[in-house]
DNA sequence: TTTATTTTGTGAGATATGTCACATCTTTTT
DNA sequence: AAAAAGATGTGACATATCTCACAAAATAAA
């Protein structure tokens, strides 16, 4: 178990020199755990100490707002969790699921902040990370109100094709409940909108496999739509 | 103007210790402004070398969605502005404008930057910042899809009222047309909530100033409205 | 395999807001 | 002070989505 994380992207990722202490010290701190697609990572409004590295898979955060549960954002490995939960009264203040299967790191929240405080590098990359957070949480939410529900799947998909999967064929890893929920759509809507891309010939769909076939198209709905 | 900085609550607010030398650096390389409401403090677009400390008044934050701007926050002073500028190719990723007459303090990045590296208690202090940013962009998503107008506008009303300036009695910084992009809704719909407000006897109005008479409604309205 | 449970596919009607159109008022500019 | 620009009331109508209702598939559990 020594050296562990020498060579976990945990401390690659974040392309900082660590010093060896620093690295024994989050080797003697933590602890790596499984879980499988649906099982639930972190639970708002329970106490933790910890702050969670997401190793591999994808995730999904969503918040408990005042009618339901609401998912604010999907998440791939590798990315830290649950940062602000660090501040105040370590109650975590939101959930997250797995999506896919997955791999998580907990750390031990004052090695973590311990850590931020030795090394420069490493609070600022923190830092960096939580400022794109903030941005990304402003675009979407500009851009999801703005657009209507064929706008927003475009969007969806091309997020998932762009950005967490990198290919123009993958599994959605979300319900059409939870694509709803996620761009503040009914299921329905999102199943009728997903249909009509389907009908003009923009993706194919065989289950949950889904092939963009036409993305200037999408692009275009994601821009207009 | 040497040693402004020490009674700056740009300092004190961080409730940081800093090195005298760090607060020489500070006085350097900074330079303070005053702004009327309306005026522009932050484009976004522009290339700045500079992270924005409000230290007195109100300002809106907007960002450019797909087919207008829109307001995603509002602050009051003292608070930093332009963080995630810090980050990447240096062009200001939103806009900010000023609702209330304000002073400002432009302090240079690279500044900026260096006593991050140099005060752990003060980068500590940013990362909370934003770790409470991305929450609240969080919940302020997850709340304003779920409830509908009314429910909103008292939200926002309650914002007033108990963070923004405190009291029961308020000028609204906005006009009706802002509030509606603010909590997406039409200018109208902001209007006839008022008025419905206004009829219910939860305020009362005379051109911009605001008298919330019924908070317990108002509150009631803004959990289950 | 059989039985539950969760997802997906579709129709029809209800509705909260958006949109457009004017008529005041206010505030700013000239 | 006059003119221009912007902010506020308010009505009538259009419409994108939600909601409800059911049936068929697909998945998970027993």
């Amino acid at each position: 178990m020594k050296n562990e994380c020498i060579d976990c992207e945990c401390v690659l990722r974040s392309s900082v020199n660590m010093k060896d202490c620093q690295i024994e010290m989050l080797d003697g701190h933590h602890a790596v755990v499984k879980f499988k697609k649906g099982d639930s990572i972190i639970k708002q409004g329970v106490f933790s100490t910890n702050v969670i590295y997401l190793r591999k898979g994808m995730a999904k955060i969503h918040i408990a707002g005042p009618s339901r549960e609401q998912i604010v954002r999907l998440v791939k490995a590798p990315t830290y969790l649950g940062l602000p939960t660090t501040f105040g009264d370590k109650i975590n203040q939101y959930s997250v699921t797995a999506v896919l299967d997955s791999e998580v790191c907990f750390i031990d929240l004052e090695v973590f902040k311990r850590l931020l405080g030795e090394n420069k590098e490493f609070s600022s990359f923190i830092l960096m990370e939580l400022c794109k957070s903030e941005l990304e949480a402003y675009r979407r939410c500009a851009s999801r109100t703005q657009k209507q529900i064929s706008g927003n799947l475009a969007d969806v998909l091309l997020e998932f094709s762009e950005n967490l999967f990198g290919a123009d064929q993958f599994t959605l890893p979300l319900s059409q409940s939870d694509i709803g929920n996620w761009v503040d759509a009914g299921r329905e809507s999102i199943n009728r909108a997903l249909s009509g891309f389907i009908q003009d010939g923009i993706i194919q769909m065989q289950g949950r496999q889904v092939m963009i076939t036409d993305k200037k198209m999408l692009k275009m709905i994601s821009q207009n739509g």
